[in-house]
DNA sequence: AGTACGTCCTGATCGC
DNA sequence: TGCGATCAGGACGTAC
């Protein structure tokens, strides 16, 4: 599921292949859900004609600048894809839209599961929804994660999994920085000490650039397609799995109708508890443990 | 206002 | 073995 490092690692693709500089000659919609900004007949009026002046990223939105002023926005949803290739070579499953180039290529949108949605508009901080610090950027602080997380009573599992809190992370890498931090998912976010939101930035920036970097490896492969047997993740997500840290088994719940993958002994239920109770199942009647 | 949950989708997996 | 049921998951609309 694409979250920041694979649309990071398509953004990437996109700047390599030379999409940069090309002309739109036509727009192809095979699915009309996908778009959600302009109507289709307004997207083949205003698109076609206009080139793309540099592929940019926002969470894990996809932004084109065009030289017309608008922008060109690609959100890959569950399972999308974008790619360049000649015109002529045959279509691959799952292919959903095509947008002709000016050098006989085209940009094509591949999603299986059609969650992926295009927007064209003129200004796109107008049509992106509130979104949080970059937790890539330099800047990425402690303090942005208190700022996001002040006054909120829900598990921190789910604060991190809305993009007005921090940018980009997904239901994977949410899991991913938690486990880093040994932060239980279920933590409230406004109980977190200073010690474990330093922790919890750490762990952020830690999964997320490696996953980056392991992508950044992968390109003499199949790239931007990771080779079958990447794993940009660290924890094993498998029933009967043992945590790479502590060897103790790895446990399974849902959180706001997510599956989250965690450490019981690693991410302790409560910061102060003492180990031999780390091990108690959560409470909430909101969660089944597996 | 903040939080919880159903909905959209289809390929993969599960269970009888 | 085969087929129907269930699950997964990001964003958004609606409900509480």
């Amino acid at each position: 599921m694409p979250e920041l490092p694979e649309v990071e690692n398509t953004r990437r693709y996109l700047v390599q292949i030379g999409l940069p500089g090309r002309r739109f000659t036509g727009v192809n919609i095979s699915w009309a859900n996908t778009l959600k900004n302009p109507s289709l007949r307004e997207l083949q009026q205003q698109l076609p004609g206009s080139r793309v002046e540099s592929v940019q990223r926002r969470g894990k939105y996809l932004l084109m600048p065009l030289d017309t002023g608008a922008t060109f926005i690609a959100h890959l949803g569950m399972a999308g894809r974008l790619r360049v290739h000649p015109q002529n070579q045959p279509a691959p499953p799952h292919l959903r839209h095509t947008f002709p180039l000016d050098d006989g290529r085209e940009l094509r949108f591949l999603d299986s599961r059609k969650f992926g949605k295009l927007w064209l508009v003129a200004d796109p901080q107008e049509a992106l929804p509130p979104l949080g610090p970059e937790p890539l950027e330099p800047g990425f602080s402690v303090e942005d994660l208190c700022l996001g997380l002040a006054g909120h009573n829900a598990p921190i599992k789910a604060l991190l999994l809305d993009q007005a809190m921090v940018a980009g992370i997904g239901n994977l890498y949410a899991d991913e920085s938690l486990f880093l931090a040994g932060i239980h998912p279920l933590r409230l976010g406004w109980d977190l000490s200073a010690a474990e939101l330093a922790r919890l930035r750490d762990g952020i920036v830690a999964a997320l650039s490696s996953a980056l970097a392991q992508y950044d490896r992968s390109r003499a492969a199949e790239w931007p397609d990771p080779p079958p047997a990447l794993e940009t993740w660290t924890i094993p997500r498998a029933k009967g799995a043992s945590c790479p840290n502590c060897v103790s088994d790895m446990a399974c719940m849902t959180v706001r109708s997510r599956t989250t993958w965690y450490c019981p002994q690693c991410q302790p239920a409560k910061a102060s508890q003492p180990v031999s109770r780390q091990l108690s199942a959560p409470t909430n009647p909101q969660v089944g443990v597996r």
